[in-house]
DNA sequence: AGGTGCTGCTTACCT
DNA sequence: ACAGGTAAGCAGCACCTG
């Protein structure tokens, strides 16, 4: 027989002695389907001399009494050149690592007898072993040949399959997509679940175990106990293919996973009808149910959506609010305690906990097209791709390609490697100290995709790097040693230059298409993937943990954006331009010809300038701005760089690095510096400014802002106890915990300064400690506003006297 | 005891 | 568990002054 499927999830297994991959899918009529294939775990030796390495770790496994399947002899590319490897395949899923640690004794630098040099691509789990081999990308359509199966698994069919292949086709199957929520409260140190909401296209439930008259989707059951049957049974039978939950691998499925042990309740989550189980990651394990997808969204947004968020918390209160322009119901932890303990309101607490789960369903809503391109993309599966970084997305990527050019997959580097690594740093970026104070008339030009064209261009690979033809005949690195070959194409690099070419070619073929239509938009999910693939190399080859690793690399992608910016600049000096300011991959000009239109200039400059520009490189015009402000430094003389604020025609601010975009700064301040440069970029009101600025610090004085513009927030980056220096928001910290809340590393630490004795830090404390009446004004005048609005206000001369009106004069 | 000025720890930003 | 370049606040300390 033969089937067409989507696929969802992966995983392999151990039956008997033989290894079984498992594929879960979806058919497009909706049907679950499960596909085995047998599988032989298998990874590479080189060796000085293949046959006798051969018989040595026949001899070696013979004595150890290890089972291995055979032995082959295959040619692979190894850091560019074909060498011959032996590929020893084996039985279980564990044994490729098992058996490579024997083998190691062989190793010849490791004190050993034999001639093996080194192993291969032993790490690989078996399922991406599977999905890399038969090139079946994360969320595509396979068709699977083989025979009939009876399976205890939770599928409409299942097969014993014998061939598979990836078929191309852009519809989904119908994908069935169900949210999740929780409510606890804590007893005794210890979580109780009182509450859990899911919510599905046409589906909403609440459970709960106190009885109340309450909307009809809500079910009352005895107990806890039963309300995590009832999940489990519930998940069951809406059988969706996507969970979808908002922090669901650190917070809800432990405390699930917690209160059902304690309860002796079987979480048969999953389409194999096994326990939910944690699979072990780098920072936090993740809840895998298998054959379906569990989308934890915290993690995607924070990994990958946050660097373009406007929100200073990760919170789906903050996120849904940005992304959805939907919010919570508004509810603090006392009053959720009272509903509980009080059964007051007990109503409201079911709305608010089926709201958060309406708003992780409509995020994934939003987000999951994107999650299963960039699967598609990158080739692994969506429960995979979902939670991994920047660099993990580029070097899974890269793994792919690797395996489809036959070249051996370089070894994750060892623990005293990576240390040894971050010894060496380099030169990164030219930034330019800005011309002081207000400009007119500036227009922004950027280097497209800087980095990746570099290493597109310049065939900046680990294989290219200082190549035998010498450095007279190759690209030659401006002032470095190194030379990147001009004859053979690099791995990287060429991968890098594919992921270009085919980005623009979307990028085209968007602009065929009717900007709101259907497909429209999976051509931008798709070119968005391309491009944070592409954009993640050159951090990658910097990355002490990566395989792909080559400090070189990256040095000279460095090297080469000094010398293209450096090289603009002075370029635009010598036609007559002024450079403002200029960072990394940017150039700020302002035309000195009053009589000249500034547009005709620029594109006069990007003509000559991309008429020189080697390979792909190319110079372009990101925007023009009527006027902005550069800041005099604070600690030293001259003028701050990476710190300023453009006004554009539509009177549009677009501001960098100053307190208005730090969440370290109190939400009165941004929004008071904010106002500031409003006034004084759009019209150069200086009076208006200053009176808004006595006008908010009177208001300040009479209490009438509220407790939540006045808090601080500022991350703790290491553990609580490990701190030299006791700043504001560690004293805060220290008083959480001795006050018996929870504080961890990574979290986020509101707090406000309250009026009394000692230093900022000693009267720091947690916001949710205080009140309004505790605040100190005096330091939120002196240390929030004032700074925050004499940073702009002092380019055009107003003191501190002026601003507050305390001189004489 | 209280002020002053420097250094280093720490965070968050820019590209 | 992504890089280097940069600004800036506050603690902590040495030192000075009276």
């Amino acid at each position: 027989m033969k089937v067409e499927f989507f696929l969802l999830d992966a995983d392999c297994i151990k039956e008997g002695e033989r290894t079984l991959i498992r594929l879960f899918g979806k058919t497009y009529e909706g049907s679950n389907v499960v596909a085995l294939f047998e599988h032989e775990p298998y990874f590479y030796v080189l060796a000085e001399n293949p046959q006798q390495a051969k018989g040595e770790i026949e001899d070696l496994l013979e004595t150890e009494k290890v089972k291995i399947k055979r032995i082959d002899k295959i040619k692979r590319d190894l850091k560019g050149e074909k060498r011959e490897f032996l590929k020893v395949f084996c039985q279980l899923p564990q044994d490729t690592q098992k058996i490579r640690d024997s083998i190691k004794k062989l190793e010849k630098k490791r004190g050993g007898s034999g001639s093996v040099i080194e192993e291969y691509e032993y790490t690989i789990s078996p399922y991406r072993r599977f999905l890399l081999d038969e090139k079946i990308d994360g969320s595509c359509w396979v068709e699977v040949e083989g025979e009939p199966l009876q399976t205890r698994l939770k599928a409409d069919f299942a097969i014993a399959g014998k061939k598979i292949k990836a078929v191309e086709k852009l519809k989904l199957p119908p994908l069935k997509l169900l949210s999740f929520d929780i409510e606890t409260y804590e007893q005794q140190g210890r979580k109780n679940i009182i509450m859990l909401s899911l919510w599905g296209k046409d589906f909403k439930k609440v459970l709960t175990y106190q009885k109340e008259d309450f909307q009809p989707w809500v079910e009352v059951v005895n107990d806890e106990k039963q309300l995590l049957e009832k999940f489990v049974e519930i998940i069951n039978q809406y059988d969706p293919d996507i969970l979808v939950s908002f922090n669901g691998d650190s917070f809800d499925f432990p405390v699930i996973q917690e209160r059902a042990s304690q309860k002796k309740v079987k979480l048969t989550l999953s389409r194999d009808r096994e326990e939910m189980k944690f699979t072990r990651r780098a920072r936090i394990s993740s809840a895998r149910i298998k054959g379906r997808i569990h989308i934890d969204l915290f993690n995607f947004i924070n990994n990958i959506l946050s660097p373009n968020l406007q929100t200073e918390v990760l919170s789906l209160d903050a996120v849904s609010g940005e992304l959805l322009g939907d919010k919570k119901i508004e509810m603090d932890y006392q009053e959720l305690l009272e509903a509980w303990q009080k059964k007051k309101d007990l109503c409201k607490l079911t709305e608010y906990c089926l709201k958060d789960s309406e708003l992780t369903f409509k995020l994934a809503h939003l987000l999951l097209p994107q999650i299963l391109e960039m699967s598609k993309t990158v080739g692994q599966l969506p429960f995979d791709i979902s939670r991994m970084t920047y660099g993990q997305l580029a070097e899974w990527y890269l793994t792919r390609k690797a395996v489809e050019m036959q070249k051996i997959i370089p070894n994750q580097p060892k623990w005293e490697d990576i240390k040894k690594r971050k010894t060496f740093t380099y030169a990164g970026g030219f930034v330019k100290e800005p011309l002081a104070g207000l400009h007119e008339n500036i227009a922004v030009l950027d280097f497209r995709s800087l980095y990746p064209s570099i290493i597109a261009t310049f065939n900046i690979s680990p294989e290219t790097l200082n190549c035998s033809c010498g450095r007279e005949n190759s690209y030659q690195v401006p002032g470095t040693d190194y030379w990147f070959c001009k004859k053979e194409k690099g791995f990287v690099s060429s991968t890098v230059e594919e992921l270009i070419q085919k980005r623009a070619e979307l990028k085209q073929r968007m602009k065929k298409t009717e900007k709101d239509s259907l497909e429209h938009k999976i051509l931008d999910t798709r070119q968005l993937s391309l491009k944070i693939v592409a954009n993640a190399i050159y951090g990658m080859f910097a990355f002490a943990g990566a395989k792909w690793y080559c400090r070189e690399c990256a040095e000279s992608c460095a090297a080469f954006g000094r010398f293209f910016i450096k090289q603009t600049i002075q370029e635009a000096e010598k036609e007559g331009l002024t450079v403002v300011y200029a960072d990394t991959d940017s150039c700020f000009i302002k035309n000195p010809f009053p009589d000249k239109e500034l547009s005709k200039e620029v594109d006069k400059f990007l003509n000559h300038i991309n008429s020189k520009l080697p390979g792909i490189l190319e110079l372009e015009l990101q925007g023009t701005y009527k006027r902005g402000i550069f800041i005099p430094r604070e600690t030293a003389p001259g003028t701050a760089k990476k710190r300023y604020a453009l006004i554009d025609k539509n009177d549009n601010l677009l501001i960098r690095g100053l307190e208005t975009v730090r969440r370290d700064w109190c939400n009165l301040a941004k929004q008071l510096q904010r106002k500031v440069l409003t006034y004084i970029l759009k019209d150069k009101k200086v009076d208006e400014a200053i009176q808004y600025v006595r006008n908010t610090i009177e208001k300040l004085r009479k209490k009438e802002i509220p407790l939540k513009d006045l808090t601080i927030y500022e991350q703790l980056t290491k553990p609580l106890s490990t701190y030299k220096q006791i700043g504001p928001h560690v004293a805060a910290a220290q008083k959480m915990l001795r006050r018996g809340k929870k504080v961890s590393e990574g979290m986020l630490v509101m707090f406000a300064i309250t009026s009394g004795k000692g230093s900022i830090s000693e009267r720091a404390e947690p916001v949710e400690d205080i009140t309004i009446q505790d605040i100190d004004e005096n330091y939120y005048v002196e240390n929030q506003i004032v700074p925050a609005a004499l940073r702009v206000l002092q380019v055009l001369k107003v003191t501190r006297d002026k601003l507050l009106g305390e001189s004489l004069f």
